[in-house]
DNA sequence: ATTAATTTTTAGACAAATCTAAAAATTAAT
DNA sequence: ATTAATTTTTAGATTTGTCTAAAAATTAAT
């Protein structure tokens, strides 16, 4: 298993997480920031190794067993970011890149030792599920901030978008992972919002209220 | 900088540890279990980087930039050691093809949090010296087991060879880092010693006494 | 239902790191 | 000082993952 074999497994499970239909070459491809004609060439080989069902011009699916690798290295990735974040002290914005490169070392020995010295995480940095060694995914009751009525009160638990730039805009405003949100007043032109967080009222817009995941 | 010009820098780092002069290019294959003509290759590739010195047929050295960049990867990989063992339990004897991946990963900003998380190690767990950012390297007075006198005592403090079966032997026979060794006997026709270790006499091969570090 | 636009695949090429086989240079041996 | 043995380099091929350009299939539009 190649690391770039490993990063098309990744894509192609990520993409399926949200799309349902069978993943396409496309879809693929802007993911990769690579070609198409590049993913149909991944694509053939990954179905030769029987961990994508593929045929030709109808888009892949993961077999058992690509799901299977598939979370695997999602769960390395994110293992490894609680790594950088709670022993290292990396801040949530910066661990993305470094565990990318850490989620190819080979031993699942190392990940299981990382997961125990970690003492078993269910959740990475950003508040996504983190697979334990089987691939089970405990599902955690979550929505959008934007789904919340007036007057209703969330506790921040992720984010949908993790680029380093929202999470600099929430490391800004004090919102963070635990964080009590209370929606004071819904403004229905443009879907912005008024919250109170940390005592404080503060005004979000409705991109940041569709990217922050809260539970009731 | 690639994966592999690393290693291939890491090895002619180690091998001119050894030998003071020009490092051949058959020495190289045999340490990168490579052929000769693919170190030449490389040879040419580092060579234009500005990273070895290298005239044709005449071997190759370091410059001061490709000393600086070895003892940077060394660097990275004794503390990955470490931590594996220190943080993640691992045996001594575990930790080498994994560290061998880990120091490829590419972030001064997480090998030097990861210097801060263990503490600023001055040595692996083999005893092997760990070059600061710098590249200084504190050098520790040691010398060979084998050239205790009858009588004398020394620390165990690292080990020449750290091979998988030495390490393994070493745990057998209760011998660690930090054991404190005192030689009873000298047998002149094989190089065996008897030693006293945690209480117990036991005899000891040449081979063994020849890779053992202790300070006196 | 054709035609047009888009998506996907194929064919052929390229760079990196390796290999084999042959040639060139160095070193050792008589 | 030649010759022989060894080491090193060159030349050309291979594999992996990528690319471009052209062809084929699918989807959308009239």
């Amino acid at each position: 298993m190649t690391q770039s074999e490993e990063n098309y497994l990744k894509i192609i499970y990520h993409l399926s997480l949200v799309s349902k239909t069978e993943i396409s070459t496309n879809a693929i491809a802007e993911k990769m920031e690579t070609k198409a004609s590049s993913v149909t060439d991944m694509l053939k080989k990954l179905a030769e190794k029987e961990l994508v069902s593929y045929q030709k011009y109808q888009g892949v699916s993961l077999t058992k067993n690509g799901l299977l690798t598939a979370k695997n290295i999602v769960r390395r990735h994110r293992l490894w970011e609680v790594f950088l974040v709670d022993k290292l002290k990396f801040a949530w914005d910066e661990v993305h890149e470094i565990a990318e490169e850490l989620e190819h070392i080979k031993s699942d020995n190392l990940i299981n030792k990382l997961d125990e010295f970690l003492e078993y995480p269910t959740e990475d940095p950003h508040g996504d599920p983190i697979p334990d060694k089987n691939g089970n995914i405990v599902k955690i009751e979550k929505q959008l901030l934007s789904d919340l009525k007036i007057l209703e009160t969330g506790i921040c638990i992720g984010v949908k978008d993790s680029s380093s730039s929202f999470l600099q805009y929430l490391d800004k405003q004090k919102i963070a992972l635990g964080s009590n949100i209370k929606v004071i007043e819904k403004e229905p032109f443009d879907n912005s919002m008024t919250i109170e967080i940390n005592e404080l009222k503060i005004l979000i817009s409705s991109k940041i209220a569709n990217n922050l995941f809260v539970r009731k």
